[in-house]
DNA sequence: CCGTTATACCTTGTACTGCAATGTATATCG
DNA sequence: CGATATACATTGCAGTACAAGGTATAACGG
């Protein structure tokens, strides 16, 4: 299970990555990133869509409805240019904090002492 | 400059970790950040000491003043041992999510279709 | 001596927000 | 026919991040 902040933080970076590789729709979304994860992240519906509609509200996604073969209505999603941008700047913070993390997992802080004991 | 949710995330693993290797103060917990980061950290006051206030009310770390060598009262901070497990289940949590972020970064996105098109 | 900067910690209002819960609809399966 | 799966939508509100403003004092340069 993970933090609140941990899943709201990357759920816009996974969902523009898994549009930038293709478009899809929201039920497939959700499958997709269970399987990605190994069964560890599972979205529900009231936390992807207002996700989906907010990204669409921003230009950084459109969508359009698809009958299914099955005659299912689906919206169809797909990232746009600005969404490619977005991805990328999503992509530099994440490194930014990543590397950040991977000192504390490993131990590695620098050792700053107080001005006075210099 | 982070977005708001990925610096709310990764907050507590930061805080947690650098008090893992010693303990240590506000100000100075700020300036060990700013290094780690080559400066793309700038946490504030605003924003570090609710957190360390709320680390310690949960029980994660503990505190206690000391007198500098120039008089100044410093609010030094440890970690306890509960919080070590605190920061050890952060890890995971930052692996699990850190595991599907690279498949979208690596644009591994597993192709799963709809059940009417398999 | 004074203004500025650095060293330290504290508090809070409030704008913002995540998403469980609930809803609608319909196909498929046993 | 009931249960499950397939799909999308909406929202109330509990929770929360932190800028801004506050207090205090040492050190420094002019």
């Amino acid at each position: 299970m993970l933090s609140k902040n941990l899943t709201a933080a990357s759920t816009r970076p996974i969902i523009l990555g898994v549009l930038k590789q293709g478009r899809s729709y929201g039920y497939l979304i959700i499958k997709k990133i269970k399987d990605m994860s190994g069964g560890k992240m599972e979205w529900s519906d009231g936390m992807i869509y207002p996700v989906l509609h907010k990204l669409e509200k921003e230009g950084l996604i459109v969508s359009d409805w698809v009958m299914s073969k099955d005659k299912r209505p689906r919206k169809y999603y797909e990232i746009t240019e600005k969404g490619k941008l977005e991805l990328q700047a999503e992509q530099e913070q994440w490194s930014q904090v990543t590397a950040v993390l991977d000192m504390v997992w490993k131990g590695q802080i620098p050792k700053i002492l107080p001005d006075a004991e210099v």
